[in-house]
RNA sequence: GCUUCCGUGGCUCAGUUGGUAGAGCGAUUGAUUCGUAAUCAAUAGGUCAGGGGUUCAAGUCCCCUCGGGAGCUCCA
């Protein structure tokens, strides 16, 4: 039998091998890494027999395949120990995720203390290095097999399983799993693990059934592997912008206005203002919009026209009570029929198309109180919002144009390598959550698969996700944890035009139905800015700074020079500050290090007489002298280019 | 909305089996006038998230509300 392997190398064996066999046999050295194999491209246990000519490779150390095949055998092995510490718990399901791994029990919560024995619990089990075995049962007796273990998930995971299936289990001494595999060959080769944290999750994440206990944990085939995954969840906590952006006085939250309602401060929103009209001075010079300005709420017979009542009603903050008040207002959750009027407000000609509204609007939308996040899930916030009302003829283009418009603001901002595409589609099989005909449907989301293929943007499709009027292309981001947020959208509504009679007149004189294109062409601010904190762990580039040039006097001497250079730099529009403490200058450039401020203007008794600036900067430390003239001209290229500057490497931030 | 953990001066925290609050940083004031990551000293700041209960006595125990974290569920 002859094997080909994954270096193109070929070996010969006379007899049927396992794959283990067959890996040791290659190297000691990979065996011992070793987590699973793959034979013609599909993954196979260690143990399963080769007995025929193939294509084989090892999966081990930084493959995928073996990294899961290694945290899954770590949550077996803390399995076993939840069982030897709390005979009762009961065993749900134990899978291997992007950062490790995780099993469900039904059992009380479990506290640190808790989590610390079971690492201990674990550590004796790997030592042991019980040599996982794997076995079949018919369906049948495997299910009598876990009834008589008193495991009722188990049983019921079986029972989903085909009637005529074998049922693999997996066992490591006495401790026996339902599993499907990969395993590694032995627990002692787990050589570093980590309980990371527990916490509540459903039964089959269904909020109607069993509430259970969740362990997270992760594996690494190193210890220095785990020692970095550890480094960078601090650092993530670091650059947690719920908590950065809060010690950086960009936001705050007050307990008596409310969840989900940031107020942002001084340095906030200064952010939040360069961001707006970035957006705003690019759409309307750049890409043709024009602007609106509509009413923050309406009388629900808006919502009813547009669906959102019987779509949407949950969602949406209602003033007054339908039983009693005979006008019932609700706070707008979306701008789109509030720009809908705008455009019927003149009969448009297909001249007048595409006709492409913007407009910064706050929107409300009654998060569920356990929903409300930072600045990345909150009850009100502000976007750049607009609405295209196109000719099924431009559609197309606009639409294309949109996505360049989202990418120019991603390159911008320094972030296009960190999303991922999604066309979220309708769900064929919930009618009721969408309006429409299936055929509007298909066809507009092959136009949409067709133009991301051209464009050649990698993307994936996601079923029920679109709204409930078209499907979308969702432009997502992750946060430093690697949770998933939507950051920019652009949908293609093809059905609302009809519910508000929006038409516009063609060549022959006929009035005709227009498409309209809903879209961001960055996220809403809050959440950008969230993004943003994270990404740059507060250090912004330098156009986005709240403070972009801190002056440094010596001493008070030079305050006045100090003022008179701060004075050139606000006629410039350089958002800058003084700080004249009577401090040492080493303490001053200490505060504003921590402050993350990106430019430090030193000035003493050489840079008055001289007219100089000392510079020194977040990105290339101690630039020299230079004249304040020349100074001046640097960053106002740098701020009006919006380059992003290459920071030098992090110096020892000293904190208290 | 659900489960769970948490909530002490602006921030980070200490507060032993219940005996009516402490530190560091920060702030303020004074002194210092300094050349590239912390000058010295003094002072002020807390109904211990809010409300109710148990007790001779509650930051500490119990209940409720509000807020925060984690995880579900949800997300135009």
């Amino acid at each position: 039998m002859k094997i080909v392997l994954k270096d193109g190398s070929v070996k010969e064996y006379g007899e049927s091998k396992s794959v283990y066999e067959i890996a040791l046999d290659i190297s000691e050295g990979l065996a011992r890494a070793a987590c699973c194999g793959k034979i013609d491209g599909n993954t196979v246990d260690l143990r399963t027999v080769v007995d025929r000519d193939c294509e084989l490779s090892i999966c081990t150390a930084g493959d995928e395949e073996g990294l899961a095949a290694l945290r899954h055998t770590t949550s077996h092995v803390l399995a076993e120990a939840v069982k030897n510490l709390f005979p009762d718990a009961k065993l749900a399901i134990g899978p291997s995720i992007e950062t490790g791994f995780y099993y469900d029990f039904e059992h009380a919560p479990f506290s640190r203390e808790d989590l610390d024995a079971l690492e201990a619990e674990m550590k004796k089990i790997i030592k042991k290095g019980e040599k996982l075995e794997k076995f079949t049962l018919p369906r049948a007796e495997a299910i009598k097999y876990m009834e008589e273990r008193q495991e009722p998930y188990k049983v019921e995971l079986i029972q989903d399983l085909p009637k005529d299936a074998q049922i693999s289990f997996y066992s490591q001494g006495e401790f026996v799993d339902l599993c499907a595999g990969p395993h590694l060959m032995s627990t002692k080769n787990i050589k570093a693990f980590k309980l990371i944290s527990s916490s509540m999750a459903y039964w089959r994440g269904d909020s109607n059934k069993a509430r259970l206990q969740r362990i997270y944990g992760t594996a690494y085939y190193k210890k220095e592997e785990l020692a970095e995954h550890l480094e960078r969840m601090e650092d993530a906590k670091r650059r947690d912008h719920n908590k950065l952006g809060r010690e950086m006085e960009l936001f705050t939250t007050v307990d008596v206005i409310g969840q989900g309602l940031p107020l942002f401060t001084p340095k906030g929103a200064k952010m939040l203002m360069k961001l707006q009209r970035w957006i705003e001075d690019l759409e309307d010079k750049e890409w043709g919009y024009v602007r609106t300005k509509t009413p923050l709420m309406a009388k629900s017979d808006l919502y009813k026209m547009s669906g959102h009542w019987d779509h949407y009603k949950e969602g949406m903050f209602v003033l007054g009570d339908e039983e009693k008040d005979k006008e019932v207002y609700a706070l707008r959750p979306m701008t789109c029929p509030f720009q809908y009027f705008v455009y019927k407000n003149t009969q448009k000609s297909y001249r007048d198309l595409p006709y492409r509204m913007s407009e910064t609007s706050t929107l409300f939308r009654a998060e569920d109180s356990g929903e409300m996040h930072g600045l990345t899930r909150v009850r009100q916030f502000t976007i750049t919002e607009a609405h295209l009302v196109v000719r099924p003829d431009q559609m197309v283009e606009e639409f294309k144009g949109c996505i360049a418009l989202a990418k120019h603001c991603l390159t911008t901002l320094g972030v296009e390598e960190d999303v991922t595409y999604h066309l979220s589609k309708w769900d064929p099989a919930d009618r009721e959550k969408y309006i429409g005909e299936p055929e509007v449907w298909n066809e507009t989301e092959a136009h949409i698969r067709e133009i991301l293929t051209e464009l050649h943007i990698p993307f994936v499709e996601d079923v029920g996700e679109a709204a409930f009027y078209g499907p979308k292309v969702d432009i997502n981001a992750k946060n430093v944890y690697g949770k998933e947020d939507t950051m920019i959208t652009i949908q293609w509504d093809a059905l609302l035009a009809e519910q508000f009679d929006m038409y516009y007149v063609d060549q022959n004189g006929d009035k005709v139905r227009p498409y309209i294109i809903h879209r961001t062409s960055m996220g809403c601010y809050e959440r950008t800015l969230a993004w943003l904190i994270e990404k740059y762990a507060g250090k912004f580039p330098t156009w986005l700074c709240p403070e972009q040039v801190r002056v440094l006097p010596i001493s008070e001497k030079y305050e006045e020079y100090a003022e008179k250079v701060l004075k050139e730099l606000k006629a410039r529009d350089i958002d800058a500050a003084t700080d004249n403490r009577s401090e040492k200058i080493g303490f001053k450039i200490r505060e504003a290090r921590l402050a993350k401020v990106p430019y430090m203007l030193v000035v003493g008794q050489q840079e008055e007489e001289q007219e100089l600036v000392s510079v020194r900067s977040r990105f290339a430390g101690d630039e020299g002298q230079k004249p304040l003239g020349e100074f001046i001209d640097q960053i106002c290229e740098e701020i009006r280019t919006k380059e992003i500057r290459k920071e030098i490497a992090q110096e020892e931030e000293k904190r208290s």
